[in-house]
Parts: structure tokens; sequence; C-alpha cells
RNA sequence: GCGAUCGUAGCUCAGCUGGUUAGAGCAUCGGUUUGUGGUACCGAGGGUCGCGGGUUCAAGUCCCGUCGGUCGCCCCA
């Protein structure tokens, strides 16, 4: 091991093939979103901490453990984003982005979770994220699950990958369902695990999903949510259905997916694959109509997702690694310092390409060769004097020589 | 926060039940060839064996602690 600073707990240094696979995942999501006409928008990296423990509300140990918080020398408390949504919603607030409703934004970047890594975690990591904000419509639901679906299959993941679909329901929906769910786990204390007994205070709905094998069977027989959604509800998740069913979106029922943050209604998603592990998640998202007002605003609707870049980034095939289409190998101080304007003026005229500057010839032949490039473009102090360079194609060993005034139209020309 | 498991060169790993100067492949650099790559051959550099303590005549090897990686639990906005 190296001595001097050490990269620090669940961050990750990023390179090579593992960079090119990022860079192809935000690649796609960019261009995809712009197919369904989301905006583009930058915000903060660290908000004062009361935007994400409000949205959040404090009853979760989310914000007490979960979160990067820290004063910063005014003593005020900030922390890092765990999340796109809340940031989103304080911008749409403070800057008055109020009369451009319905707003469909994208953004992308890094989010930090203070939480032990493993497969698929780490404490910063990065997200892409879709948001509707200001409208009610179950058509925004249906246009965000699209994207979803069609993102994930541009990628080439979407064979692998299915979407789970619930409704939570509306305010009362909710708290009837809720109501029914703690009267069922609760006249079946005895058998529940430790976890589900400290769960049946803090996160009820949580229950639902627990995996130790002693809770499934109460798990499994708690009542549905179908029974206590108002027609409101009923009529809003259909709308969503049909939506997907007329876009040719597959989807699958999952009653038992649920959201534990109160500011979530109506429809809840998940896009899963069982290629990762316990981190199965690799996009998700939900209707979030009570989170602006607990920030303080007017009551509006949104609904929005998140996917993890990395995760995203696991699945998809190698993509092609970026190759220039030429090398240029001089030969002599006399070559190299011409290579240095040829080098400009190809770059300029859209060729891209490095020079090989070190070792002998056999060592800069290696080097274009290690490249990937097309060609080589040999100059030596013969071509120099002819106004040529050699241009050798690395795949079959042909080579010829070259007017330099030609020469940039012959590497792009391929 | 909890549990399991691992930590030897830049990377992947070997090093048997504790026993001399810690090895290999790949990669890097140099050379065989100061004008020809993807092949071959020769050579070189690079390791406080994660860190600290303990047991022992002797520790990479055993014990304790600590830090870090991995996988899982909790949590999952």
């Amino acid at each position: 091991m190296s001595k001097g600073p050490q990269r620090i707990r669940g961050t990750q240094d990023i390179w090579g093939e593992e960079a090119d696979r990022f860079q192809a995942v935000v690649a796609t999501f960019d261009r995809v979103r712009r197919l369904y006409a989301f905006g583009r928008v930058e915000v903060p990296v660290f908000e004062a901490t009361e935007v994400f423990a409000r949205s959040i509300g404090e009853t979760t140990d989310i914000v007490s453990k979960e979160m990067y918080t820290f004063p910063d020398r005014g003593g005020d408390s900030l922390t890092l984003r765990p999340e796109f949504t809340a940031g989103l919603c304080r911008a749409y607030l403070s800057e008055g982005w109020q009369q451009h409703v319905p707003l469909k934004l994208a953004t992308h970047g890094p989010v930090f979770r203070y939480e032990r890594p493993q497969k698929g975690r780490f404490r910063q990591f990065h997200q892409l994220d879709a948001e509707i904000i200001g409208s009610d419509s179950a058509l925004a639901d249906v246009e965000l699950l699209v994207l979803a679906d069609q993102l994930l299959r541009e990628l080439g993941i979407g064979e692998g990958v299915r979407l789970e679909l619930n409704t939570l329901g509306d305010a009362e929906t909710r708290d009837a369902w809720r109501a029914a769910l703690v009267r069922h786990f609760e006249s079946h204390r005895a058998d529940l695990s430790e976890d589900s007994l400290s769960r049946l205070d803090r996160n009820p709905l949580r229950i639902l999903d627990s995996k130790d094998p002693k809770d499934r069977p109460i798990a499994d027989a708690a009542p549905g949510i179908d029974e206590y959604l108002s027609p409101a509800a009923a009529d809003f998740f259909a709308q969503v259905t049909a939506g997907l069913d007329a876009a040719g979106v597959a989807w699958t029922r999952n009653s038992r997916l649920v959201r534990g943050l109160d500011y979530y209604r109506h429809t809840a998603f998940e896009f899963v694959t069982d290629r990762l592990g316990a981190q199965g998640t690799v996009l998700a998202g939900g209707r979030y109509d009570g989170l602006i007002e607990s920030l303080g605003g007017p009551a509006t609707p949104a609904v929005g997702w998140a996917a993890g870049i990395e995760r995203l980034a696991m699945l998809i095939d190698v993509p092609g690694r970026a190759r220039p289409d030429a090398v240029l190998v001089p030969l002599g101080e006399r070559a190299e310092s011409a290579a240095v304007g040829l080098l400009a003026e190809l770059r300029r005229a859209g060729v891209a390409c490095d020079m090989a500057f070190k070792g002998n010839m056999k060592k800069r032949m290696a080097k274009a060769d290690a490249s990937g490039a097309r060609f080589a473009v040999i100059l030596g102090d013969d071509e120099l004097d002819r106004g040529e360079a050699a241009v050798k194609v690395l795949g079959t060993g042909d080579q010829e020589h070259v007017k330099l005034a030609g020469l940039a139209g012959t590497l792009r020309g391929r």
C-alpha cells in the first residue's frame, strides 16, 4: 500500500472502463430526456439541513444517522444533498418557478449518504433524476414511467429489469390503510421480529417488505390497500395503468411496494433487477404531492424518479472505447517541432489525434497501436523535406505517403 | 450501528502444519533493432507483508485491537 492521503470511505475514483460506462449512462440519459422535452437544471450540492429535514420529517433516523450534515464556519447547519428532489422543490419555491408549471426537469450528479458501503452503495454516488412539478395529472406519472422505460431499453438493460407498480392512494386512503395495518400488526405483536416491532412504532408500512422469514406470513396476510382506496384514488391509479398499457410499457402490480415517508401519494414504482444482490432497485420514484407543502410552500402536486448511475453502469454492456483517429509519430527534433504544429492543425480540422513523443520509433509505434487509433502518421526528415507524411493503417499494415496539405481529409475520411 | 469474510509489488495471486536474503504472471521501464506496432528473447525497477501491540529463540503465517475492502442486516429519501 502506498502512503499519502487515501480515498475516504465510500467514495470512488472512477477511471478507464468504469468511467466509460458511467459516461455512457449519462449520455444516454441526456439524449433520451430531450426526446421527452425535459429541461436540464443545475442545483447546489448542499442545502440548509432544514431543506432535507423538513421534507423527510424529523421522525425517521434518516435525518439523524444517514445524512452528511455539518456546521459551516458561520455555524449554520448544512447537509450534502442525499437526493435531488428536496433541493429541486426548494429551488422551485425560492426561484419563483411556479410561473412555468408544469415544470419538466432533468438533472444528474453526485449525492451523499452516510452509510456503510456495500455492493452498489457508496457514500458519494451519482444519480439521474427526472421530475414533473405542478401537475396533478396521471399523464405526468405515465410520462415519467415511459421515459424511464425507454432509458432502460436504450441502455440495453430493459430485458433484465421489471417495473413494479403500486398506489398509496390519496391522503384519506393512506390514513385508513395505515390504521388497518397497525391494527393487523398489533394483533400479531407476539410473532413479529424485533426489527418489525420497532417498525410498528416508527414506520409500520415497512413491515410489509420485511426480509425476516418470521414476519413474512404476517405481512402477507396484512390487508391490501385496495379495500381502502377512495374512488378518486382508484380512478387515478386506473388512469396510470391505462396510460402505461397505451404506451406499451409492461408493469406488474406489487401491492407490497410502499414508501415510508408521509408526503408520498398515489403512484409508487421501482424498476428492479435480480442481478445486483441486495441492491436490486435500479430506478425508483413516485408521486409526492405533500412535499412542497412540508417545505412551507403552497400545496403542489409533483412526481419524479431517480436512478443510481453506478448501478446502471454495472448492468450495461461495455461501451466502445473512445479512440483517436490518428497518432503522430515524429522522429527527430525537427520532426517533433513540426509535429506540434501539425497536431494543432489536425485537431482544429476535427481530427481526433494524439502524439507519441517518448522512446525510440518502436516504442512510439507501440503507443500508437495501443491507443486504438486507425492511423499512425510517421513524420521524419525525409517526409518533411518532401512536404509529406507516411500514413500507416494500423489494422492492415498498409502504408502510403500523403501530402501534408491533404492529411486532415485522409485521416477523417478514413 | 450490527454480523460474516478478507487485507502480501501498480493489478491478479502463491507462500504447506511459524524456520534463513518474501515469489510468479500481467503491467511499467530499458535493451536485442537510435525509421516501423499488434509477436519473440534478455534485463531492471518496484513490497515498512494495511497499521499497532502481544506470544515465541524465531511471525507474512498464531492471538488481541484498529483501519480499510467485500457481502449481508438496520435504513433506504
